[in-house]
DNA sequence: CAACTTACTCAACAACCGTTGAGCGAACAA
DNA sequence: TTGTTCGCTCAACGGTTGTTGAGTAAGTTG
């Protein structure tokens, strides 16, 4: 026998996940169409319509996962000021590549930050907790976004640790 | 007499270059579309195109002049870490809004932060200087982000100098 | 085996997009 | 005033997009 049904539906369903997060991690929402899906995924067009409902659907189903990484994220930050900046998972990227033109993204990202920051807030002893934990995030969102987005000359060559090893004073005045 | 042809000509050139950098500035490029651009100038869709060639034309002189204020944003930070964290100009929010999902706006933003990095790293002593200022650059750029574009709410009710003076001793500690 | 379910493809629709060419009316030059 | 220029509108084209309904073949169940 080949493969029972099941197995194959959730293969496929898979594959086109994978598809889906990579060319929205690397286009963003709007430039990633559900035929360029199909076809990196090997597969008709209206099956990812039949799977996911809508391309919001997929969009929503491909970044599901990212909130676990977002927290591990700040674990590290928290647990030793060693800033993780290797590669983050695609799903992450697909949400910030898109949050600053897609909405529900955009409300994604926010919910995302808004957690990060209150966990952070509640390590930091004295006042201006808050204020000085939205920092903190978007201090690391600037350098992500630069690294791994934008993907510029001056960071392309250096590595991860260093990056974090220059990068550690700055994050630790801010604690 | 009502006006002269050049002084209409102008005007109306300057009113879709107005409308063309709010919505810019507010949905991105792939978002905005020209019959929007023309409608919010109060215009057919076809003199846009008369005006600017294309789309992609319309988007670069919508935003042209952003690279003053940049500098402009540069010199506050290097003259006395007196971080201006206003409100930036419509075409940088434009271009800024689009670099993660327009690649010809993800080159002008690279281009604006090269010239931002070589001039910041040339005004610091010692090793890292590269490094260094992209990390300064970039730690700019995720607070704008989340300032201007994702609108934070942690961050939303905070006055600018108060987000300035937060952020003051970590870019000091990246010098 | 037969009846049924279902993962999947094919072809097409409706809407929207950027873009274009023809035409109108008012400012201009003579 | 007469002829010309030109800012501007109107209507439409071709292409792409998300989305849908019917059809097919293969797995499932009895």
């Amino acid at each position: 026998m080949t493969l029972t049904r099941a197995e194959r539906r959730a293969r496929t369903e898979r594959r086109i996940l994978e598809a889906a997060r990579g060319l929205f991690a690397e286009r963003g929402f709007e430039r990633t169409t559900i035929r360029a899906v199909a076809g990196a995924a090997g597969v008709d067009p209206a099956l990812v319509m039949q799977h996911f409902g809508s391309k919001q659907g997929l969009f929503e189903r491909a970044v599901q996962v990212a909130g676990d990484d977002a927290e591990r994220l700040v674990d590290d930050l928290l647990g030793s000021l060693g800033v993780k900046l290797g590669e983050l998972p695609q799903s992450s990227l697909a949400v910030m590549r898109s949050m600053l033109t897609h909405p529900e993204a955009a409300a994604s990202a926010r919910a995302t930050f808004s957690g990060q920051i209150e966990r952070i807030a509640a390590a930091i002893e004295g006042g201006d907790a808050t204020p000085k934990a939205a920092l903190i995030t978007l201090v690391l969102l600037g350098v992500t976004i630069g690294h791994q987005l934008l993907d510029l000359d001056e960071l392309r060559d250096v590595p991860p640790d260093e990056v974090a090893r220059l990068l550690r004073p700055a994050l630790q005045a801010l604690t």
